[in-house]
DNA sequence: AAATAGCCGTA
DNA sequence: GTACGGCTATTTT
């Protein structure tokens, strides 16, 4: 039986001799136990920190815990900060925990400066195996099973309640496992050469992103609040519309009817089961008749229209959020609008169709078409101001911190790709001005900044090309040509000749076959991106909404027109086949066991994803090198030092930045970004193409222009700041 | 209280 | 047809 043996930092020569282990061994694993997961949070503050610098023993430094014997008059914060200093700010001492990011916030919060090699267990994890799950718990379960179960000692109980001495044997179990872990993954790192990816990509962008999250992004409070009440009202009037509609009337008071008699009859059932039972003794006979008189009183209740809270919301008015209520006014119901079920939701995993009709939208704007109530239209409306209103703005509004900031916490182990992942609130899927005009709005820079954001455009494409070394896709980034509008060029003529004739025409929109080319660059793009997903000829065909066969030549053409493309994607399923993975070019693996599967659905998507996932990683592991090597120039003193990254949404990167810092920046954040050192830090250099960002500048999130070197900023800012002080 | 289903926002 | 997270309603524990 392995054992952790723990010590308790109940005074400094303890504390001191914590530190000058922590020197002596190089080594610091780490873990803070905390009242309240949120850092941000005024009210929240650490329970202990447990320390590990060589398996098998951890020393606890009990903080602000109510329990705790060094909570009095700070005592806890010379502790905290003594440790801090000495240990974790040397640099020369690796800095070991098991979602890193977590601990980095808290010592943002504290002023402690995490300096030199950082080692977050959790993350050499994901490299590893990028499947869920990620938390330690399971980990120590597969790798340590003498420990499995030590987490389960208080369950339920809220962390700041959880009596001190066992929540410090439980973080000092947790950061002794933690730096086991570390031992244990760090060499299979680097046997399986994830090493630069880990050390050179995930540990740097750890500090960008923690940074970022800690900072918050600035929210325009007053509009915010304004805009509640804008979407209040917008709601209630599309609610009194259509619950105005006869036949919703109508179906409204049938279904209290029906309701109301069913569950009538299922009482009086009851009852006759119960008269039922054979009652052997005086005691079981006066239970027979009180459970038969409650269900009697139930009976004069409904009818009486006394319902408890669950009845009434099921015979109140028609909830439209609702799909089951939905799919009895729609389809089932025959005093509802009795419409033809065109579809059936689907279930995720079997991807079989199931029994339950779809509401979803496509089917709504079916039905609309042949619908004169004008029902279907203005429950679509309904639905999208519902949706918009809950996410975004009352939903905005619980994310908000007392200086008006939202922190998100970003995930670098979100998703199996590689790219990020974006909670609470997620910055990756605010709806864009097309959506809702009126949402990104709320995003604003500090008094002072502008906000830039650096695009990449069509990263992922010009992974493709890199990858693929398809002749090609490379001669039209060369020739930095649309690529949509060139591949339209190619599937209609088989070569590039009309490439700029057929620009023109898309520009001048008064020319005759302009509607026609701007078609056809739709389809282009369109299957640009199917390409990418694997897409099927059914599903291209759905999306252009072209017969099938049309669809199939239409692929057949492109893969024709860029037949590196074609090989590439032949030798990715093969190389998977054979290996059941596959690399992108920063080294992250996507395992696919799949591949090799006997079920034809799981072979395929293992197929799609063996194209996939190398593309969309690649691509967004270039925009998350950017931020680190940016993050460095400006450490370095070669960008602005009060430059601050705000959100990352996967290709695309935005900083809160002066006017008068964006001339001279720009240019350096493109060269940044087209070709970065990936030679030195991962051993690969783009030989074919580079990537491209273009920069946007504005007053806030909704509406971002062009950067456009001939226009003075330093007016921008000024108008900001005076309509930010006139508000 | 926690898990699942359905829908829908983003790249 | 890839990759996500959040909200609401509903079912399960």
């Amino acid at each position: 039986m392995s054992k952790s043996r723990l010590k308790i930092v109940k005074n400094k020569k303890i504390l001191r001799d914590l530190i000058a282990y922590c020197k002596q061994t190089k080594y610091c694993s780490f873990d803070f136990e905390t009242s309240d997961t949120e850092y941000i949070n005024p009210d929240s503050y650490p329970l202990c920190l447990g320390v590990s610098f060589q398996p098998g023993i951890s020393y606890v430094i009990p903080l602000a815990h109510k329990d705790s014997p060094i909570k009095k008059k700070n005592r806890w914060l010379y502790y905290l900060r003594k440790f801090g200093r000495e240990v974790l700010a040397d640099a020369s001492i690796v800095k070991v925990a098991w979602n890193l990011k977590f601990e980095y916030n808290w010592c943002l919060r504290y002023n402690i400066r995490l300096r030199g090699r950082l080692f977050d267990g959790m993350l050499a994890k994901y490299c590893l195996d990028e499947e869920r799950p990620h938390d330690l718990k399971s980990q120590v379960d597969r790798f340590f099973p003498e420990f499995s179960g030590y987490e389960g000692w208080s369950e339920g109980i809220k962390w700041v309640d959880k009596p001190l001495d066992g929540l410090m044997k439980y973080c000092g179990i947790d950061s002794d496992l933690t730096l086991r872990l570390m031992l244990y993954f760090e060499p299979k790192l680097i046997k399986l050469g994830f090493y630069p990816l880990f050390r050179n990509l995930l540990m740097t962008s750890l500090r960008v992103l923690a940074e970022s999250e800690y900072r918050g992004a600035l929210i325009d409070e007053n509009y915010l609040r304004d805009l509640v009440e804008t979407y209040r009202k917008k709601i209630e009037e599309s609610d009194r519309k259509l619950r105005s509609i006869p036949e919703v009337v109508k179906f409204e008071s049938r279904k209290v009817i029906a309701l109301r008699k069913q569950m009538i009859e299922d009482v009086r059932l009851e009852i006759a089961a119960i008269e039922r039972e054979d009652a052997s003794n005086d005691r079981e006979e006066r239970s027979k008749l009180t459970r038969i008189k409650n269900r009697e009183k139930k009976i004069t209740n409904i009818m009486a229209g006394v319902y408890n809270k669950k009845e009434s919301e099921k015979l109140g008015p028609i909830n439209f959020g609702s799909p089951t209520q939905l799919i009895d006014f729609l389809f089932k119901k025959k005093y509802g609008l009795r419409l033809p079920v065109s579809k059936y939701t689907q279930d995720k995993k079997t991807k079989q169709e199931t029994d339950t009709p779809s509401t979803a939208e496509d089917v709504l704007e079916e039905l609309k078409k042949k619908d004169k109530t004008g029902f279907m239209e203005q429950l679509l409306a309904h639905r999208g101001l519902t949706k918009l209103n809950s996410t975004y703005v009352e939903g905005m509004l619980k994310n908000l911190d007392r200086y008006g900031r939202v922190h998100t916490s970003f995930f670098l182990h979100g998703t199996v790709t590689g790219r990020l992942s974006s909670r609470e609130p997620n910055l990756q899927n605010i709806p864009r001005d097309t959506t809702a005009s009126d949402i990104k709005r709320m995003f604003i820079p500090p008094p002072g900044y502008l906000l830039l954001e650096v695009d990449y455009s069509q990263a992922e494409l010009r992974v493709v090309a890199e990858m693929a070394e398809d002749e090609v896709m490379i001669d039209i980034f060369k020739k930095n040509f649309n690529i949509h509008v060139a591949t339209a060029c190619l599937v209609n003529f088989g070569n590039l000749k009309k490439y700029d004739k057929i620009k023109e025409i898309i520009k001048d929109v008064t020319h005759p076959k302009n509607i026609h080319w701007e078609k056809e660059k739709k389809k282009g793009k369109t299957v640009n991106f199917g390409i990418l997903y694997g897409q099927g000829a059914p599903a291209l065909a759905e999306g252009l909404g072209i017969p099938v066969e049309e669809a199939e030549e239409f692929i057949k053409g492109w893969l024709d027109n860029y037949p590196g493309v074609k090989k590439w994607m032949r030798n990715q399923i093969r190389f998977c086949e054979e290996h059941e993975y596959v690399k992108n070019m920063f080294g992250r693996k996507r395992r696919l066991p799949d591949i090799n599967s006997e079920y034809k659905g799981f072979k395929k998507k293992a197929e799609r994803d063996c194209i996939n996932a190398p593309i969309q990683g690649t691509a967004s592991d270039f925009a998350l090198l950017s931020q680190v090597i940016i993050r460095h120039e400006i450490m370095k003193g070669n960008l602005p030092v009060d430059m601050q990254q705000v959100y990352t949404v996967h290709d695309s990167i935005g900083y809160y930045i002066r006017a008068s810092d964006i001339h001279w920046v720009i240019p350096k954040i493109i060269k940044i970004c087209a070709n970065p050192d990936t030679k030195k830090y991962f051993g690969f250099e783009l030989k074919h193409v580079w990537m491209k960002v273009s920069p946007e500048v504005g007053k806030h999130w909704g509406e971002l222009r062009e950067y456009d070197e001939k226009v003075n900023y330093k007016i921008w800012q000024k108008e900001l700041n005076k309509s930010m002080l006139a508000a």
